[in-house]
DNA sequence: TCTAAAATTTAGACAAATCTAAAAATATGT
DNA sequence: ACATATTTTTAGATTTGTCTAAATTTTAGA
């Protein structure tokens, strides 16, 4: 596997997240950042190594091996990140790119070693889940904290977007993960809410509320 | 820099540290288990980028900036393997393929919070030392057990071949980095060595003996 | 010193992953 | 349903790092 085949299945993976269904070649090589033409030469070539199951023009879906490959990629990914932030001194928001690089690495033990050092964490610095040796994620219910209704209350476990630019959007404002934030009341007309978290009031506008993951 | 061309520069570091003066097309070849045309090709372009000193059929020199680079990769690479085995529990014959990885990981804010983290080691698993921020190495005066004489005293502070069946010979034999040695006898007809450690006696073959470094 | 051997470089090819431009298939709107 | 727009694929080129085979330069032996 190199790191462009790995790169194309997390990819594909994140995409079957979001969407159902099968996964257009336009969609790949817009979340790759390449062309759409680039997409179809890899496509097939995971395809005839089994991780792929794809028709010409019929858009593509993961195999039971290919979406093992991508969890084992997102397992590492996510291993690194929890390393960065809680052995090395990283903030959350600069973890990204190199766990990027890490995710890469090719060692079985290397990355169960790692995983017994942070004594097995079940969720990475941005709320995600770690997939397990194995590939499997411990289910969780989750909504948006935009779609809580006034009045009620919820912990922050997550965030949707995990761009840099989001992630210092609550740091300046002190909100965290773990967090537990109450409902005010919501504005009908730029569907913004007002939340208590701790003994602060805070105004989020619906972009905001709707990327963060609650309880 | 890509991965290859670290390897290269990598490769003329430790070639110029053991034979002095200019480093030739083969010797590199034979050090990258590459072919010399491959050599040549990579050597031009390195060159170009003010990395090596190089005229067609006079071998190369690393420049400043070249030595630099070197060390800096060779210091990620010793980095890595002491976290591998201070942290990860690997052994010290089990951490070069991984380093070798991991040391082309870019990153500046990695490699120094993974020195902070290591509380700034001097050496290496295997006895090397370790480059500070700067590229500096500390200086030390080290000999080959083969070289002492009877009678005389030293400790190990490292190993010239760092393979894993050489460590694994000194694992099986209890020989490790830090042990007092003591010469006993010398054979003349095969420069074997009878040594004490501790409270055993060894007999080293003058191969053993010439692969391990001493105060 | 002259010739043969060894070392090195050049020339041309290849595989991986990408691109552009053009062709083919599918989807959409009236 | 048919013309047009969109999506996807194909064809051919490019870059990086490698290779083989041939040519060139240097080294070393007689």
């Amino acid at each position: 596997m190199t790191q462009s085949e790995e790169n194309y299945l997390k990819a594909i993976y994140h995409l079957g997240k979001s969407k159902t269904g099968v996964i257009s070649t336009n969609a790949i090589a817009e979340e790759m950042q390449t062309k759409p033409s680039s997409v179809t030469d890899m496509v097939k070539k995971l395809a005839d190594k089994g991780l792929l199951n794809y028709k010409r023009y019929q858009g593509v879906s993961l195999t039971s091996d290919g979406k093992q490959k991508a969890l084992s990629v997102i397992r590492k990914h996510r291993l690194w990140e929890t390393f960065l932030v809680e052995k090395l001194n990283f903030n959350w928001d600069e973890v990204h790119e190199i766990a990027e690089q890490l995710e890469h690495i090719q060692s079985e033990k290397l990355i169960d070693e790692l995983d017994r050092f942070l004594a097995f964490p079940k969720v990475d610095p941005h709320g995600d889940p770690i997939p397990d040796k194995n590939g499997e994620l411990e289910p969780r219910q989750s909504k948006l904290l935009s779609n809580l209704d006034t009045d009620s209350s919820c912990i922050c476990i997550g965030v949707k977007d995990s761009s840099s630019s989001f992630l210092r959007y609550l740091d300046k404002n002190q909100i965290a993960l773990g967090d537990k934030i109450r409902i005010l009341e919501k504005e009908d007309f730029d569907n913004s809410v007002h939340v208590q978290i701790g003994n602060r009031k805070l105004h989020l506008s619906h972009v905001i509320a709707s990327n963060l993951i609650v309880t």
